[in-house]
RNA sequence: GCGGAUGUGGCGGAACUGGUAGACGCGCUAGACUUAGGAUCUAGUGCCUUCGGGCGUGGGGGUUCGACUCCCUUCAUCCGCACCA
């Protein structure tokens, strides 16, 4: 014991300094912010983590650490940071966990948020605590509540573009009917005033609904019934729950929706106006899918009703040779004729009844059933069949097509397979004509001349669709429109553990309660499942109804409700009165850098711009954008061992000679292996059925395999953080992490490496202290070479921090110790600026050496060094002369060297010869502080 | 099928607007100090080589005095979306 503490005072004590500046931080509160008007304010955003029950692992802290950097970066750059953190609380695991054991989600998430915060603590963040929210808290999804009031209560005028008040709307509908509202609607039957007026409560109500931004409606969901929940859009892959990876199906349920698809526009539209990574914008466009073309109405032999169809390719309305029906489309019953009836019928159930699952696998299969109906083609009178088929979904467009199968793959398998008329449209400039059902597939290209096509014949694709929507906006048969892929958002969850809805019902139609009743709070239930009759576990808590005694919604609010708007309540958390303040809100206005995961592409990230828009709508929020830059940091892999287990025995060969057995790789835990060696002795140890396996060793070694796979227990390659903080000490710990690679690319995690930086560390200790550990910094003055070196490296850093270039810095750190150590440099002048170069990163050192600097006071507020040109300046630039492009040698000469003057030096000098080989020089390239190449 | 990203030593990666490819670190080799080293320090380390040099950034082609960087083409890996009319 004696001994570990002297060798422990001999060298630098992470365990003590650390401990030291967390809890110096913690009392003095240094990284709490207000809003202060004499200083630029900077947002700084993790995404805030789910608390699971499994703890951080390596790869949560990396975008936080990146982000508390370029906090602490702008707080030394004189910026008031506001930099907060909170949880997503809500969510399956815990209440899973509490349908299996009856431990209420609140108990097991409080727990998990508990070991969280010491995780975080650990590392050393810089966030003002007093901010944090907790999605849970009543205090908060108060506020998540109030939006959705505020959701029901809007609607959205396509006129102005604006979600607007639904007792405006009321109004207008009195006053005037609503002819002349332009709504994103789901219905848009025209009513007068006198007709609305008429209506009773009822029916009113149930117009406004299709109005409403947060609506009620029966629709087609992602019902998953392991989880006994529906699931959004983006919570379902491949058929599967995201969560769990349970089976999908598609079912009709009444259910909240929010109307995201008003905003589909302007979502577009804002992400030219924000800076993101290229490829997550593509993401986001293809998830809301905008497409153009013309909505064209056909009418149906011998019925009234007419079948609208979308389509991109108005200009192959000639080619339209069949219609289809989606199975779920409503005109089926009534078109359909007696002779096709019981087939049609058949098939609809059969299609209604095929799983999500066997859709995605069987999309080749070619199925359908003839109606007996035809459709009249606009364009040319003609009668064209009506079929029902899969393929065509009925959540697109109408759920309803023209089918043109010359020109487009799907429809051109369904036309071969049931042998119905193919006509060709479009031709490629030079093209033999053949008869269609000889080709392998359709022509889809856009471009072309249009053929066999009325009016159009002749005009190239493009001319041929505009001239084609005018055609059919004049005779008021069809019209240009664009249509979007994005859904309206289904916003109920079967669910206990969620933010109850502040709605209850009245005669059957739902009601909000009034802000003055909110938070309504999650009642207490004795059982976290469904009730016998199926209903949301809600419907079993006590006087779950108004003081009326009008009963409440029983539905729960999805995950992405609490996550949407998390980042405004940080800017004015405990406010009880407001969601946040004006003045909270144009003072921190929007996040400046926002850092998290690429898996919330489609859902968080559409959700929470779409919420912020209502709320920009509403006049709340100042900026219609919350994120104005965002990094998507990369996952860190494991980094997985293997052992080769001879078949059949208990024997285990090293890697080198495994090709002469027949092995099977078993991942081993890397905790038993250091640089691929195992130990042995602990793997036998490892487990009682290792404890007498036989070894083949290579050179007196076990060398282990290896692999990078994904961070999971059951590859047993998980680093934990705290036994490397434990170890290291948290300011290893973020370099390394930061060292390990660019930010935004997946990387693998190498156990060793941090070793190195480690290292480091312990050399950027010593700067200031002699042999013995003791604190040494001399005053004398600093020469050229050490400025040159401090200024080289302020220069570096900023300008890598600056372009978040943040592994780089870490070797910009290294290069500068490894050259003032080289010099022995121990002055203050120099050490001074460097503390604080090195406090965004190695926090608490920083801090340490600043006080035994002789400083009060925590460093982060220190203003940041700057670079000085002078000292980094030289009078003369080692050339590099190459010869044809090939560097041969450098050659000094002054900065401002002329071109003649350099040539002269060059040539003249004897190294030239040789790669001369006597020949004239053609060309000699000259270029400042670069280059010389000379052409031979 | 569509879209996106990535490809550089044994490994992680550097090279920011075309200008010395391989910074920095790991690992490895040799040596020093040491009872010992998984501590520390020093030197070396892209590949090939007849020691002159040659070859090198997934492959092929192009632009250029000069290409990891720009253009065309091709391959591989990974990740999204996927019957979207």
């Amino acid at each position: 014991m004696q001994i570990l503490i002297t060798m422990q005072t001999m060298d630098y004590n992470h365990r003590e300094i650390e401990k030291k500046w967390q809890k110096y931080w913690k009392d003095n509160k240094t990284f709490h912010v207000d809003i202060d008007h004499d200083k630029p304010k900077f947002y700084v955003l993790d995404m805030f983590p789910y608390p699971s029950g499994a703890g951080l692992h390596v790869g949560h802290p990396l975008g936080y650490i990146a982000s508390d950097i370029f906090s602490r970066y702008k707080r030394h750059l004189g910026f008031n940071v506001l930099h907060p953190m909170g949880y997503d609380a809500y969510g399956l695991p815990a209440e899973q966990y509490a349908i299996q054991t009856g431990t209420h989600p609140a108990v097991t998430t409080e727990k998990n948020i508990k070991r969280y915060r010491q995780q975080l603590d650990q590392i050393g963040f810089s966030y003002d605590w007093d901010r944090e929210v907790q999605t849970c808290d009543p205090k908060y999804y108060k506020w998540t509540q109030w939006t959705f009031i505020q959701l029901f209560k809007s609607w959205y005028n396509k006129k102005s573009n604006n979600a607007e008040s639904i007792d405006a709307l009321i109004k207008t509908f009195e006053r005037e009917g609503n002819r002349n509202i332009e709504a994103a609607a789901s219905q848009e039957e025209v009513f007068t005033a006198d007709d609305w007026k008429q209506m009773d409560e009822k029916q009113q109500q149930e117009i406004l609904m299709h109005y409403r931004l947060a609506y009620l409606s029966d629709t087609m969901v992602n019902w998953c019934p392991e989880l006994g929940t529906v699931l959004a859009n983006d919570e379902v892959k491949d058929g599967f729950s995201e969560r769990g990876g349970h089976p999908v199906e598609r079912k009709r349920m009444k259910q909240w929706s929010l109307r995201i698809s008003a905003y589909a526009q302007r979502l577009l539209d804002g992400l030219e106006k924000i800076d993101w990574f290229d490829s997550l914008k593509e993401v986001q466009r293809n998830w809301i899918g905008r497409s153009e073309g013309a909505s064209v109405m056909f009418s149906i032999d011998g019925f009234d009703e007419t079948i609208e169809v979308f389509t991109t390719r108005p200009d192959t309305l000639w080619g339209a040779t069949f219609m289809v029906l989606a199975p779920e489309h409503e005109l089926l019953e009534k078109i359909t004729g007696k002779d096709q009836k019981e087939k049609v019928e058949k098939y609809i159930h059969w299609a209604k009844n095929r799983s999500e699952r066997d859709r995605i696998s069987e999309v080749n299969k070619i199925t359908g059933e003839f109606t007996g109906a035809y459709g009249i083609n606009p364009v040319n009178g003609e009668a064209i069949p009506i079929w029902v088929a899969d393929y065509v979904l009925s959540g697109y467009g109408t759920g309803a097509i023209m089918a043109v199968p010359a020109h487009d793959s799907r429809d051109f398998k369904f036309a071969m397979h049931f042998d119905i008329p193919i006509i060709q449209v479009v031709k490629q400039e030079n093209e033999e004509i053949s008869d269609p059902r000889t080709w392998e597939d359709s022509y889809d290209a856009r471009d072309g001349l249009m053929i066999n096509s009325g009016f159009i014949t002749g005009k190239a694709v493009e001319e041929g669709i505009k001239a084609t929507i005018e055609w059919l906006e004049e005779k008021e048969l069809g019209e240009g429109k664009v249509n979007y892929r994005l859904r309206d958002a289904i916003f109920s969850r079967q669910r206990y553990w969620g933010e109850p809805f502040p709605i209850y019902y009245k005669e059957g139609m739902p009601y909000p309660l009034d802000e003055s009743e909110l938070p309504l709070e999650l009642p207490d239930v004795d059982k976290y499942l469904p009730t016998e009759s199926g209903e949301p576990p809600l419907a079993r808590a006590k006087d779950w109804q108004t003081k009326e005694g009008y009963p409440l919604e029983t539905n729960t609010m999805p995950g992405f409700a609490g996550s949407s708007g998390y980042y405004l309540r940080y800017m004015d958390p405990q406010n009880d009165r407001a969601y946040f303040s004006k003045e909270a809100n144009t003072y921190w206005k929007d996040v400046d850098l926002y850092l998290g995961g690429d898996e919330h592409g489609t859902g968080h990230l559409i959700y929470a711009r779409f919420w912020n828009m209502f709320l920009y709508d509403l006049g709340l929020v100042c900026e219609e954008e919350p994120f104005k830059k965002l990094i998507n940091q990369g996952k860190i892999q494991g980094r997985s061992n293997f052992v080769y287990r001879v078949e059949g025995r208990n024997q285990f060969v090293s890697k080198g000679l495994r090709k002469e057995y027949n092995t099977t790789p078993l991942h081993v835990d890397i905790k038993l292996v250091e640089n691929d060696v195992l130990d042995v002795e602990a793997f036998r140890q490892w487990r009682p059925e290792f404890a007498d396996a036989e070894f083949i060793l290579e050179d007196g070694k076990y060398i282990c395999g290896w692999e990078v796979e994904k961070m999971s227990k059951s590859k047993h390659n998980v680093q934990n953080p705290d036994e490397l903080i434990e170890k290291y000490g948290a300011d290893t710990f973020r370099c390394y992490e930061m060292f390990l690679g660019p930010l935004e690319t997946h990387k693998p995690w190498d156990t060793q490496g941090i070793e190195g930086v480690y290292r480091f560390m312990k050399k950027l200790w010593r700067l200031y202290h002699d042999k013995e550990n003791n604190f040494l910094v001399s005053e004398d003055k600093p020469n050229k070479d050490e400025l040159k070196v401090l200024h080289n490296t302020i220069k570096k850093v900023r300008n890598d921090i600056e372009r978040y270039s943040f592994n780089t810095v870490v070797s910009n750190y290294m290069i500068c110790v490894n050259e003032l150590t080289d010099l022995k440099c121990n002055k203050r002048a120099i050490l001074e600026p460097l503390t604080v170069l090195l406090s965004p990163y190695a926090s608490h050192m920083a801090e340490e050496l600043w006080s035994l600097l002789g400083h009060e006071g925590s460093i982060s507020e220190v203003e940041f060094p700057e670079h000085n040109e002078e000292f980094i300046r030289e009078n003369t630039f080692a050339y590099p002369v190459s010869f044809n492009g090939k560097m041969r040698f450098k050659i000094e000469l002054p900065l401002d060297v002329s071109k003649d003057d350099a040539e002269k030096a060059v040539l003249g000098d004897e190294r030239s010869e040789k790669y001369m080989g006597g020949k004239q020089a053609k060309r000699f390239i000259f270029v400042p502080k670069k280059i010389i190449n000379i052409v031979l």
